[in-house]
DNA sequence: TGTACATCAGTGAACGCGCGTTCACTGATGTAC
DNA sequence: TGTACATCAGTGAACGCGCGTTCACTGATGTAC
């Protein structure tokens, strides 16, 4: 083997869980093996406890690292209702219920990462109470417990929504749940505009 | 062995099947071996597929099951919004979140339902469909569009904020999201009441 | 009434396989003298 | 300039284990004659 790059080993853990973070998203954390997780790198299995001390280490740090990523796309969304719409929008986009593995972490691993060991729900802790805040403070208005109630309330919907529509084999249903979801979305994430200009009317 | 009464065999496999669903909801589909299923009611490896032609014939029969068992509790429900209450109210408690193995098995393995073969999903497609008809009628105050979009909207929220609420670590933070998530609900149940003896008041 | 046989729910050992994890080793490079 | 050694990311075989599934067998009962 080559002598590395002084960055080559980190480059190598960065690709490691990226490419788990696809991994366990499209296959599960319990469907995708160690074998697996290191050939997706171009590695055989016994170069993985070089870089994490077990399976459950990889897990806790692709779920920080998920959710991290999330929140960084939130706080770079441009305040203001166009912008929170149109990403309700590309959420619940058939497109993004066919790309599991590039979407959502909640959507895809949500009651599996809740079976899981207390190091990797603290992870998850950690990365949803800094969504919950990201969300909170693009709808807030001044009541920031009102605010943080309907981000609260989004993000589960959200979640619930797309996996739902993932889970269901009839497409008719399947699109039917995005956009009646998408409608009520956008509804709750509007609810305290009482500026006229609103983008929404047929919701009162 | 015994010769059995001739609704033996049948009493098995109804046992099997309602132990696998406490099972596969507490340790998750993938988490949950032939050995252990049979072993919960008594039996050996080898009894399993005198009742199933395979694990994933019995994760089909389950998830149909576990799904008519939620309907039907939804249409014994008493009409009015105070029933409404009540279920969203149980539905969104400590209880409940704690309760993994006896509760909602959406909220217990719907992305990992998403990951199962057709036959699953499609046990799963029928279950939620007659789901959404139950809530719907639950909510439907004449305008039968709108009463589906709330129901669709409603079962969303619901599943998503149990996921979470089980898969933080912190307490508080949990039972923030169980309350939050709640008061949600109740104005998205009670969206329509035009009548001013509604439960709510906080919501306008 | 007594013997021979059919039925059939359940037993338990065995199958090949993939799991997470360990570990002695490789081999290209850098450093010491 | 040339040799000896340290470094270290990655290799690949091996470990014990549990998985889903198969199958020859058990043994208590009912039926036939």
């Amino acid at each position: 083997m080559a002598r590395y790059a002084p960055e080559h080993k980190e480059e190598t853990r960065r690709r490691m869980v990226e490419a788990a973070g696809r991994r366990f998203k499209s296959d599960g954390i319990d469907g995708s093996g160690i074998a697996t997780l290191v050939a997706d790198v171009g590695l055989t299995n016994g170069a993985f406890y070089g870089h994490f001390s077990s399976k459950d280490d990889l897990v806790a740090t692709v779920v920080a690292r998920q959710l991290e990523e999330q929140v960084a796309v939130l706080n770079s969304l441009p305040a203001g209702p166009e912008s929170v719409e149109a990403f309700l929008g590309q959420y619940l986009s058939i497109t993004h219920r066919d790309d599991v593995a590039g979407g959502c972490p909640s959507a895809a691993l949500l009651d599996e990462i809740g079976r899981c060991d207390a190091s990797v729900r603290d992870a998850y802790t950690e990365g949803i109470a800094s969504m919950i805040d990201a969300i909170t403070r693009h709808l807030d208005d001044g009541d920031r417990e009102a605010a943080e109630e309907r981000a609260i309330g989004l993000f589960s919907l959200l979640v619930g929504a797309l996996q739902t529509a993932r889970a269901v084999t009839d497409p008719a249903l399947s699109e039917r749940i995005l956009a009646m979801a998408l409608h009520t979305a956008r509804a709750l994430a509007g609810a305290s505009d009482r500026t006229p200009s609103s983008t929404r009317q047929e919701d009162r």
